[in-house]
DNA sequence: ATGGCTAAGGCACTTAGA
């Protein structure tokens, strides 16, 4: 079963890319961020005629999160519990049965956090708080979960061409690796990172200075998975080609193949 | 100290991104 998330970065500019990657993967399930539309614009029937199932939790302009998959989902979930003042639309969880299992899959879109000293890091800590709290929750229930999107988190030096270039930014603040941590202690695993410890499998490119062609990168989108999913986790990719495509996002997908059933 | 580009809203330029 391939799962994959991407930052699509307007899903009306990017329908092209999007469906052009779907024909050549054709993954199971896909966690789209950033898709910048309210559900009633969202270009569904394009996507449909591929043969997906769509669900969106959009917004006006920007945030936005969606999961599209080949199977319909059992249940879907929007939003993040823990406030109900937060209007930002950044999450979505459907649950989908195969064979005897029940596979729960999350769309992030973590908050970006900049610029630090402002409400918006204030922002950022507390929606991971409140992941974190949601996470344990899911993972108590012992079944497959994979938790993918884009996380808004350098982990590691080795996940940035420049790392002391994210020194200031939140991205790669002390406080924002160290929530990224206690996920990973509550039990959730880093896919890519169970297959390989290669420096250099970024996942973002800016879309300026160059960025792209002088692999200046970064690591933030990432799928962690419960231990249930682990054991069944057969492949990681990071589809990077994609990124030298006519009018791309600036995020690539990024996608686990799990052995279920 | 310095975001060089891109998307969206809405129709000139601002906001947001990372």
């Amino acid at each position: 079963m391939l799962i994959a998330t991407w930052n699509i970065n307007g899903i009306k500019a990017r329908i092209d890319v999007l469906l052009a990657w779907l024909r050549e993967r054709a993954p199971d399930v896909v966690a789209l961020q950033e898709i910048k539309s309210v559900d009633e614009t969202f270009p569904r029937a394009d996507i449909e005629a591929l043969g997906y199932h769509v669900e969106t939790h959009g917004q006006k302009g920007f945030n936005g999160v969606a999961l599209l998959s080949k199977a319909k989902p059992d249940s879907v979930e929007r939003r993040l519990p823990g406030d109900d003042a937060d209007d930002q639309s950044r999450y979505i969880e459907g649950v989908w049965s195969v064979g005897a299992r029940r596979v729960r899959v999350a769309s992030i879109y973590l908050p970006n956090g900049n610029p630090l000293g402002t409400e918006k890091f204030d922002y950022k800590l507390r929606w991971m708080q409140r992941l974190e709290a949601h996470a344990a929750l899911r993972l108590a229930e012992e079944s497959d979960l994979v938790l993918a999107g884009d996380y808004n988190v350098i982990p590691e030096p080795e996940d940035a061409k420049h790392p002391d270039a994210w020194l200031g930014d939140a991205l790669f603040q002390l406080e924002s690796r160290a929530s990224w941590r206690r996920l990973q202690a509550l039990g959730l695993i880093d896919a890519l990172r169970a297959s390989t410890d290669a420096a250099g499998t970024y996942t973002f490119w800016d879309y300026q200075a160059g960025a792209w062609q002088k692999n200046n990168g970064i690591r933030i989108d990432h799928l962690l998975l419960s231990p249930e999913a682990a054991s069944r986790l057969v492949g990681v990719g990071i589809d990077s080609h994609v990124r030298a495509w006519e009018k791309p996002s600036d995020h690539v997908p990024v996608i686990v193949d799990l052995s279920l059933s």
